[in-house]
DNA sequence: TTGAATTCGGTACCTAGGTACAGGCTTACG
DNA sequence: CGTAAGCCTGTACCTAGGTACCGAATTCAA
């Protein structure tokens, strides 16, 4: 095992090795994702390096459908307490709902295919014959 | 065909028959989705009856995906001039745009099922064998 | 030591699609 | 005619996840 002194970094350090922007640092902090770092004696912030890790670690959680919100409660579980199934409950939870969005925007894809399909032509106006769009019903409704 | 009197709409009936906001309506207006109408001698907004139709195309199209930016478009060309191909042509547009949005929600899936597979039990200190999260790889790096 | 680069806190702004509220006027009904 | 409901304009606020700008202070390197 190697001993090093712990080297500490400042914002745009931390921000250029994580890949996010300065003023991201500042929004997670407030957001309570990355915890208050200690400050110079000027009072700027000094961060220890793992704080990259971290920063990767919520982009990562981000790419897999979390929001903010939710990553800091996983971080926050995670935190304290030890190994639970909450990361996995939380993961089936998104991956439920990641497949309600697949299945909606199925729908919306079957019914961009039906309107291709029939060749309309204009939203209000269409001339196509069986138009799949919605406002034939309705321009009778209108003469009552 | 029967010549009516155009019975002119207020505000309130046209948003409960679309079933909308009525601060939609003028939300709509100011984007340009709804053409101003002609006002009572005290100012309040009458509609025609077929305001009400082009609020359920409005909502229709934005059922398939289109913004509201979009919508005024399609409403835009369909109004003057002849029937083009506009509209096909973004519909098949929009529906590769939804096919990618459906691509990136797969991947995002696959990777929460690789979570759950392998039964990862923390975003940050996860114990599982061969984790698929990816902090691994970078705690090596800080030690740099 | 001095000048440039960085960081500070606070606040405002951005997208998209609305929703809410305040204070005053108009309209409709009985 | 009185009154309640509805509508007017203008402005602010909401979610989510940031980004941008300000003037002042600090830090770093030569």
């Amino acid at each position: 095992m190697t001993y090093e002194i712990e080297r500490r970094l400042r914002t745009g350090q931390v921000a250029e090795r994580a890949g996010v922007n300065v003023q991201t640092l500042r929004y997670y902090e407030r957001r309570g994702l990355i915890a208050e770092p200690q400050r110079s004696p000027g009072g700027h912030r000094t961060y220890p390096p793992d704080t990259v890790t971290l920063l990767v670690v919520i982009k990562a959680a981000q790419r897999l459908g979390f929001t903010l919100d939710e990553v800091a409660e996983l971080l926050e579980t995670g935190r304290r307490g030890h190994p639970s199934a909450d990361l996995r409950e939380r993961a089936e939870a998104k991956l439920a709902e990641i497949e309600r969005r697949i299945a909606d925007l199925a729908t919306i894809r079957d019914a961009l295919n039906q309107v291709v399909a029939a060749r309309c032509d204009s939203l209000t106006h269409c001339t196509c014959a069986d138009c799949p769009l919605p406002y034939a019903e309705l321009a009778e409704e209108q003469t009552r």
